[in-house]
DNA sequence: TAAAATAGCGTACACATGTACACCTAAATT
DNA sequence: AATTTAGGTGTACATGTGTACGCTATTTTA
């Protein structure tokens, strides 16, 4: 039995969260947000919010978290597409730039915080970022037969490279999203294959060491 | 003939700079600088603030100004350590790095301000960046003899993993940047390998449409 | 069924903010 | 020398903020 009562609070904590999400755009981060304007939104009074987050911050972690799991679901999904056969970069980049179309302001949430003023913060989104990086590692790894080093670098630049054409998509009409993915997808290229060389190289180095 | 009264005001809208510029650190962005704060710490009443920017914007704006300067700089004392000879991208991520460690203030403004909540900004920083990139691009077309296309993607890669892992840095000791640095310069070498690899298919698929 | 716990409300307060306004003083212009 | 211009000041006000405190109503517990 979960009492009436404590799926009540659920409820009205879920309503904190989606005005918060809901009052992100371009042009208002979450730093810029008020309690009293969270509290409004999800038609609570000021002090009500307290039954709920001690602060701001706590309802700001929630939110990254929040983030994260969604940013694990795109994961999910664009594995899928992946098995369904095509090429692996293309695939990952158009998925990834839907997601950006219809999740915009939770991915700003995201690079926004990454350089914001509380450390905490940071720390939770690179938190997030990393999983995904490391996920893509471990694929790397297995599918490219890759060096584990190698394979993390690979996986750390392509998971920057697509997150800072995100952040560029996030200001472009389609059309630019459209020569964006498509660059991104060159560098991508770029980056897998100069990884694979010098991956060989590294090997090759290590059976004739005097070379 | 400059007029003692210009000098003085010249004078006195450097301490607003100077004063914005010194409260950045790593928990105070320039959005959450207040227009009170700025004057006074400059030793001016908040309502002189007006006789010199009509905004915290205009400042804002200012200070990007300012700090695109200072990035300009810094390329400019890279290529000058490169002509004295060595491995351009190791010098190029440590000339980086060392302005990180100097300048972490200014370096934050662009990157916050870059996924900040006004569109000037935006653009603002944006335009400094593509400064920067076009620059690169130049100096790989140039030194490396690259299809202007891959040249720019190559430089764009580059810049975008450069200052992610400035980004890192901030929040990095000593030995992490170090590391950090070392795994950049990896990465850069993918990228200029890859780049360098394509180039040279595309090339060849020029003069050999069919195949 | 009585008592305790708790989500939510309204009031209240101290504080910081941007900026309008009138004023002063010294440099610049005439 | 007389007048205008303009940087800087202090006062004042409306507005928004976080949050302490006491209250109510309803669910939960004893």
């Amino acid at each position: 039995m979960v009492g009436i009562r404590a799926q009540q609070k659920e409820k009205t904590r879920r309503q904190l969260i989606d005005a918060a999400l809901g009052q992100l755009s371009s042009e208002r981060s979450f730093s810029s947000l008020s309690l009293r304007e969270v509290a409004k939104e999800a038609g609570l009074a000021p002090t009500s919010f307290y039954r709920h987050f001690s602060d701001m911050d706590e309802l700001g972690l929630t939110l990254v978290d929040e983030a994260g799991l969604t940013l694990r679901q795109l994961m999910r999904q664009a594995r899928q597409r992946i098995e369904k056969g095509g090429s692996v970069i293309q695939i990952s980049v158009q998925t990834f730039m839907e997601f950006i179309e219809s999740n915009g302001n939770i991915f700003r949430l995201l690079l926004r915080e990454r350089s914001g003023t509380s450390a905490a913060f940071r720390a939770a989104v690179n938190r997030e970022i990393s999983f995904f990086t490391l996920e893509l590692c471990d694929y790397l790894q297995q599918a490219n037969k890759l060096d584990a080093e190698v394979a993390y670098l690979q996986a750390n630049a392509a998971v920057t490279i697509v997150f800072s054409a995100g952040s560029d998509a996030l200001d472009a009409d389609k059309k630019e999203r459209e020569q964006l993915a498509y660059r991104t997808i060159q560098q991508l290229r770029f980056i897998a294959r100069g990884a694979m060389e010098l991956a060989l190289r590294k090997e090759s180095n290590k059976s004739l060491p005097s070379s």
